[in-house]
Order: structure tokens, then C-alpha cells, then sequence
DNA sequence: GCGAATGATTTGGTCAGACCATACTACTCT
DNA sequence: AGAGTAGTATGGTCTGACCAAATCATTCGC
């Protein structure tokens, strides 16, 4: 046995793509900017259109191409979005089915500190977006809207991490809470009481963010996060006393 | 105008993809067994076989079956791992310009609360791992061996988050400390002052997360990050100063 | 017998060339 | 000028072949 062994397969079409990867990623291309067509990147590179077309493939998975159909179609650059982390993270927590706990933890780790980053940097139009969520919740709230609630609820903590200006925590919030999402309009945990609860931290977060208080907005957040996930543990403990 | 147009193009490709993403999402295959293969495939779906390989490389850059060559290869159901996050996350970072600061800010969100959860979670085998990574960064800081000391710091970070037995977090900081250590390397930011306080720092939080002490460890990992943050932000300014 | 060389077989990787579907362009006819 | 129609560039799919790698099966030499 002599160290490596063949190391990998070094694949046409991996090749190929990462060579176009670096020179997007590099800036080569403009967003928006079409690379050449499928026939033509066949002549420059000498591979088959099957080839090309697999390293296109990989790209546009990697969300980094959008490709067109017809005349004046092709493949166009565009920056890579949340989109794709959102798709990873989704395919992560139902593929190794991770705790619905977990998936609160995170956002239970995230939210604060959005939260005091949002007090730090967020904009009047931020505001208005979080009252707008706000008003949402109370709205279906009282018409009893659960589906529109749920939704709501999540617009807006999405909408606070938005203020944050942190692109990296916008995606990871909008990743898990898709997820937590799917789990949650199953659970039957959102009775009246808990709804007014729910509404009123909220209200105490936008009021802290609005006054640009860090501290407060991050410490306000933290209760009501760590309450939801307590709520949410114990109703867990009920079901499974019951069974 | 009709509403919708054509709402999109149901490539084939993409439709195998998703019929096979499906399946293997919910558990209709095992961890490990092999798909058909792809002449198999084509008989059973009727489709060609470039289609085929496309829908396969879909699912291959989704991080949901691995390839193998040669007699006996095929294509191997694998659970989901935290690497595809990670490659959209350094995608994401990249493709967007992402503000070093703004990955930083991450970090500082993530960790203090990964440093809590771990302090409730963490086993023996965490701690040991952590403090082998402690131990690497006071070897490698007196030996002024500044690569390793960085790369010891970074795993002590993914390993305090490790411990905290969280798999979203794990992977989000895996990703987003990639990050961090292809932009630190290079910053002259580590003098011998400014390491015996990160180590001094690491060991506080080592010490509360072995007490067991969550609020304990998620003070101390607060005040660790952000002064960091604070440190990187100093340098920066200066600089800025002096360009 | 038994290990090593050697061929057979399965399977992914690549190639070539054709045809179809789509969306835009340009022309023609009224 | 407007509506309709033919042209055309481009991605999407198909067919069928051959190459390369990994394993299996056989044979050969000792």
C-alpha cells in the first residue's frame, strides 16, 4: 500500500465546473452576465455537450447559474442566495432527523443577538416590516386564523433578524424557520393565552429595537424564545405521560 | 394574460430528482444501500440515460448519494451531512461579498448559547477534546507557530459547540469557521499579548462548561466573542487610518 | 493446493450526433 | 402599422456506442 491511493476521480465535468465556479466566484463574470452557450463552451473546452451540460447541472444546484430556455437562453450568472442554504439545511434536518428541540435550540441561539444587532442597525422601512408582521398576528389572532398566525409568528421573527442586516444570520433564521414552520402548524400549542403572551414579548422586542436599546432588545428576546422552547418541551413531556 | 404562464418547465431531470429525494428522505431506502443502477434506471423509468445521470448528479451535489466506479459501484443512499451546508454557506459568503464583520457577528450569535446548551450536554469525551485543543493552542502560541495556534483556536471553537450535541449548530459554525480561518490567516492580529488572553478566556469557559454551569459558560463565551469582535474591528480601523 | 497473473463482467464516465421544444427575431402579407 | 408566420438560436432529450475503473472468475505456475 504506497501512502494515497488514486486520491479521487478526478471527473471531467467536477473539473470543469469548479474551473467555472472560481472564475464566478472570482468575479469574472458580472451578475447577470451570460456564460456561453452549451455549444460553445463545448468547442472551448473540447468535451462532449454532455459533460458541459453535467458541470452546468452542478452549478446550477450550487445556485450560482440560472439557465433559460429558447432563443437568447443560456445560462446566467447570478449571486448565490439564501435559497441554496436554505435547501441544505432543509435536506440536513429531515435527512438525519434532527430533533424538533434542536432546531429550536438554534433558534434559540440565533435570536438574541439578531435581536441586539437589529437595536443596533435597524431602519425605519425594518420597523415598519415588524409592526406590519406584528399587526398580522394580532389580527388573526383574535379571528382565531391559527394557520395565519403561525405564519405570521414566523414573518416576524424572520423580519426581526432582517433588521439585523447580518446576511448570514438572515439565511440561517429563513433556513430553520421553514422547518420549524412544518413541525409547528401540526402542534396544537398555540391556545389564546399563549397567543396574548406571545403578542406582548413581541411587542416589548419591537419597542426595544425602536429605541435602539441593544441590551434590552437581546435580554427581551432571550425570555421569549427560552419560554417558547420550555412551552414547547413541556406540552412534548404531556403527550408522552398520555402515551 | 391568463394568470399564470406556463409555470415552468417540468424537466424530466428535475422531476427523477425530485421522485428519488423523496423516497430516500423518507427512509424508503437504507443508510448504505445502492440505488439501481443507472441502466436499471432507465428501464424503470424510461427515460435516457443522460437524464438520468443528470437527476443522479442532482442528488449527488445535495449531498444525498455518493457514486462509486467500477463493478459492484453504483450509487449509495448517504445521510446528509453537514458538508453540503457548509459548501452553500462558503458559497454564500464568497458570492455575496459577505462582510469579514458580518461572519464574525455569526459567530458571536451562535456561540455563547452553543457554550450554554454544552455546559448542559457535554460528556467526558467533549471535554477532552476540548482540552486538546486548548492544550494545542498553548503549545503552538509559545513556539510563536502562529498557523497552528489559529487552527488549534478554531477547533476549540467548533469543539465547544460540539459538545453542546446540537447538529444545526455544529454544522452553522463548522461552516461559518471555514470562513473565518481563510480570512484570519492572513490578518497579523495575534500578537503574543492578545493569545495568552484568548487562552486565558478559553479556559474560563472550559472550566463552567465542565462545572456544568450553562449561565456561567455563556457569559464568559459572550464576553470571549465579542471581544474579539471588538479587537478585529480596532484593527481594522487602523488600517483603514492609515490607507 | 494455493497464490499470482490474467481475462471477463459490471458499472459509472465520456463521447458523438441527431431531433425536439421553446422563445425570440425578422420577415411578409394584408 | 399590425397580425400572423417562417426562421433560428438555445436548452432538453434521446440513442447508441466506447472507454475506464473495480470486482469477480478463471487459469497458470509452483
Amino acid at each position: 500500500m504506497l501512502g494515497l491511493k488514486s486520491l479521487n476521480s478526478p471527473k471531467a465535468a467536477d473539473v470543469l465546473a469548479e474551473s467555472l465556479r472560481e472564475k464566478i466566484l472570482n468575479g469574472d463574470f458580472d451578475d447577470g452576465d451570460d456564460l456561453p452557450s452549451e455549444r460553445e463552451l463545448v468547442e472551448q473546452v473540447s468535451l462532449s455537450r454532455a459533460t458541459v451540460r453535467e458541470a452546468l447541472r452542478i452549478l446550477e444546484g450550487e445556485g450560482l447559474i440560472a439557465t433559460r430556455l429558447g432563443r437568447n437562453g443560456g445560462s446566467a450568472v447570478v449571486r448565490p442566495s439564501a435559497a441554496a442554504i436554505e435547501r441544505s439545511v432543509a435536506i440536513f434536518i429531515r435527512g438525519q432527523r434532527i430533533r424538533f428541540e434542536a432546531v429550536l435550540e438554534a433558534r434559540e441561539a440565533i435570536e438574541p443577538s439578531s435581536a441586539r444587532f437589529a437595536a443596533q442597525h435597524r431602519t425605519e422601512d425594518d420597523l415598519i416590516q415588524m409592526e406590519a408582521c406584528h399587526q398580522a398576528m394580532e389580527t388573526t389572532s383574535r379571528l382565531g386564523d391559527l394557520k395565519g398566525y403561525v405564519r405570521a409568528n414566523l414573518d416576524w421573527h424572520v423580519a426581526v433578524v432582517r433588521a439585523s442586516h447580518n446576511e448570514l444570520l438572515i439565511a440561517f433564521i429563513s433556513a430553520v424557520s421553514e422547518s420549524v414552520h412544518e413541525a409547528t402548524d401540526l402542534d396544537g400549542i398555540n391556545p389564546l393565552e399563549t397567543r396574548n403572551a406571545v403578542i406582548h414579548a413581541h411587542r416589548r422586542v419591537i419597542d426595544a429595537i425602536r429605541a435602539a436599546d441593544g441590551q434590552a432588545a437581546e435580554r427581551r428576546m432571550a425570555r421569549h424564545v427560552g419560554a417558547y422552547v420550555d412551552h414547547v418541551r413541556v406540552k412534548n413531556t404531556e403527550l408522552k405521560d398520555m402515551g
